[in-house]
DNA sequence: TCCATTCTGGCATCCAGTGTTATAAATTGG
DNA sequence: CCAATTTATAACACTGGATGCCAGAATGGA
């Protein structure tokens, strides 16, 4: 009812009154009606005219807020990947680098039960419709670089470097393995499944560890 | 110059000639054709009519070849997924998991001087230009699947398994990690790449190894 | 020759994504 | 209150990948 006034919730500068025209609608609003249609009619049956219909603005003015139809399903991920970032640099610096990857990943993934419901539905969305698991490779670039450059600080390396750039490329398969079977199989909190998951990395496999028959 | 009649060279059954018109081309042929433009001129600034110009045939047919055009950058990725299946069940029983993987992923790496600039090309490609980035997530789906299967064999579990998943998971991080570093760094072979960044995973990133230090 | 089969080309269509332009809604300054 | 400025939106046109459909070309067989 009262006009969305762009939400910045953050601790902002001095409030000059924003400019021009008002935007009509928000991010949060745009992806909340997408999130509902794609959930009742499925992600590729559901256009981008649909979306726009039922935020009530027009096409053009979806894309203007998101860059493409899948952004729409990733909500605030880039609020998340600055989380992760905070939590890989607060680490005590002789904790060993997956240990500091592995709590990190687990901290900033624990959800209140309010929010299962629509996590489990963008997760499920993302790692099925194969034009949001190939979308998904783009957004995990990112996550990539950030877990890339802790490892390459720590060890005193090239962002490039193999290992630091390896030791990314596993933790996000550790991560995806976890949030797919999370999705699949109807959990609670995911945090578990992410623990579980880079437990078994940071154990080698050893089949002999009992985590890994845990 | 001779017609290019199905290029079928595999032990076939009996050998009746073929019905209808020939093929006017082979998949080889139009991915050749395809990925000289892309090395060209780059992948976004060509069209698949240009791809279809290159190889005498139209924008239509193209796509009875391929199914997209990220395809045409990805060769015969299918028979290669084929040998790594062979080479994880040929494994012996006694040889641990991620053991095998590891040996298997480089086993089916290997490539002759002749074969390296093209696959040079492709992983570029695939490794930079976003849109193959993504559609990679999809090609990766079926290579995550032979890994989990055969994890799920050794563990005596559900292909869906958490441990299994992990283990394909992981694997095709550290392959990818490999992958895009042997591109970037214009290396030779791109096993030993793999074969280090699997070993660390093995090894469980620790820092007190010689592998993470070599 | 007539027919069945297989492949190709051309056309129409859908939809995501982008550039452009006009207009609406808001603040600031007179 | 009016004009200038700023920001957001709508409407339109256009590109390019992808798909369905159908007519026609090219082959082997009866």
């Amino acid at each position: 009812m009262d006009r969305p006034v762009t939400e910045d919730a953050s601790a902002g500068g001095p409030r000059h009154p924003p400019r021009g025209r008002r935007p009509s609608t928000t991010r949060r609003q745009i992806a909340r009606a997408a999130l509902e249609l794609f959930a009742a009619h499925g992600y590729e049956e559901t256009t981008v005219e649909q979306v726009a219909a039922a935020a009530g603005i027009s096409r053009r003015t979806i894309f203007r807020y998101f860059p493409t139809k899948a952004d729409l399903v990733w909500g605030e991920f880039d609020d998340e990947l600055e989380r992760l970032a905070d939590q890989l640099a607060a680490a005590p610096a002789d904790e060993p680098i997956f240990d500091v990857v592995r709590r990190a990943v687990v901290a900033t993934n624990h959800f209140g039960a309010g929010a299962l419901d629509e996590l489990r539905i963008r997760i499920t969305l993302i790692t099925t419709v194969p034009a949001l698991v190939a979308h998904s490779a783009l957004r995990y670039g990112a996550w990539l670089d950030v877990v890339a450059r802790f490892a390459a600080r720590r060890l005193d390396a090239d962002p490039e470097d193999l290992r630091a750039r390896t030791v990314a490329h596993v933790a996000l398969g550790a991560a995806t393995a976890a949030y797919e079977h999370w999705a699949a199989s109807g959990g609670d909190d995911p945090a578990p499944e992410l623990d579980r998951a880079m437990a078994l990395v940071a154990g080698g496999f050893d089949a002999d560890d009992a985590s890994v028959r845990s």
